[in-house]
DNA sequence: GTCTATAAACAGATAGAC
DNA sequence: GTCTATCTGTTTATAGAC
């Protein structure tokens, strides 16, 4: 209806750029700012400030405090597309799978918090546990992805399933990190590298006892 | 100076065990309380009216909120003395290694969120960090001694450190059971055994590409 | 020892200025 | 669109009655 419509680009931003960008800033310093404090901990004046904002420029972006989390919880998990092809072109596929996911841990120091984070709020609001969800599908399917192709290309075993393999992999790293910053002193480094050495080593053996 | 250090046994409970039974009810309170809610978000008076009493009964018997987390923290794990013999006379050691820590698992439904409760409130306040570790390591220490034994009277391998086994158990343990509350479809209940074998299993074998 | 009443600080959310 | 000022409810913690 105004001269915006048919001069969207001018110098710098729109009125709804800027928005969207207040927006994304906003997302970031929650991020933070939740991972640091956990939900009821933190603040919106604190998460506003740390985002060089106001608590009334959150509150034209956002409904609530608890839809500022939950759209934060439905946006991060997007930006994780694995990169798959790099970890393919490799030799040892344990020793690639270790890296990929230590170096995923490694970006972002708050990021496991905050995973831990939204689990807690979604066990305690089941009616969020969809979104978490979605997001741990999306981490499971990358990885299925390259456990897949690494089964295939070496001594691949007949009926074991990628995706419980994915599983039991993602499951294992995590504990470990979480173990990890407890007693680092126990829980050394390349003790992900190592069980996942156990793990693909006994998927081709059969189990003594066990008949199937 | 009074008639009660002559006359310990009334006809029911001294002043002192009155208290202390006062404070196991506040504690187990706050483990409920603290478990649903979270740390910040459950607030004193919640865990009083849940254990009956009122908030001057709850300040009577800790200095304050932070406290009464603290003294629950060092004190949960010293019930978790976990039966070792019983497991250690079955034949099938994945089996029962996994009922073993189902069970642990199943019998409070609030377990798992107060020990995330206990890792947040652990990595955002390092000085707190040493009563979770001493509680970790209680629990590795019961699994080291299960995993030990029946690494020895089973299929034995050579140079695997049954503390290690144990942390990977334990993690695998504990992030399939996290995942497995988003999504239990994709994470069935015997893909615990299931990674049991597979790790057993390949410990013995050695890894090809692996010179270790 | 525990309860009632209250103090003091802080939270989330809103209204109107600019 | 964002900021300042404020309303309202809730929180931790304390003081004094019993």
């Amino acid at each position: 209806m105004n001269e915006d419509d048919a001069a969207p680009r001018r110098q710098r931003l729109t009125r709804a750029e800027a928005k969207a960008r207040t927006r994304e800033q906003l997302l970031d310093a929650a991020a933070r700012i939740f991972a640091r404090k956990g939900y009821a901990g933190a603040s919106v004046e604190e998460i506003a400030e740390s985002a060089g904002y106001s608590i009334g420029a959150l509150y034209s972006n956002f409904a609530s405090k608890e839809q500022l989390f939950l759209e934060l919880m439905a946006a991060r998990g997007e930006h994780r597309v694995t990169a798959v092809a790099e970890v393919l072109g490799t030799e040892d596929p344990v020793d690639a799978l270790a890296r990929l996911l230590e170096r995923a841990a490694g970006r972002d120091p708050d990021l496991m918090a905050l995973r831990a984070e939204f689990w807690l709020y979604a066990v305690r609001n089941p009616e969020a546990m969809g979104a978490l969800r979605a997001q741990q599908r999306r981490q499971a399917d990358a990885l299925i992805e390259v456990i897949g192709a690494a089964m295939e290309r070496w001594s691949t075993p007949p009926g074991v399933a990628p995706a419980e393999v994915a599983a039991v992999v993602l499951a294992m790293f995590q504990g470990l990190v979480r173990q990890r910053r407890i007693d680092p002193d126990r829980v050394s480094g390349d003790l992900f590298a190592q069980g996942l050495r156990w793990l693909f080593g006994g998927m081709g053996s059969a189990w003594p006892g066990a008949e199937q």
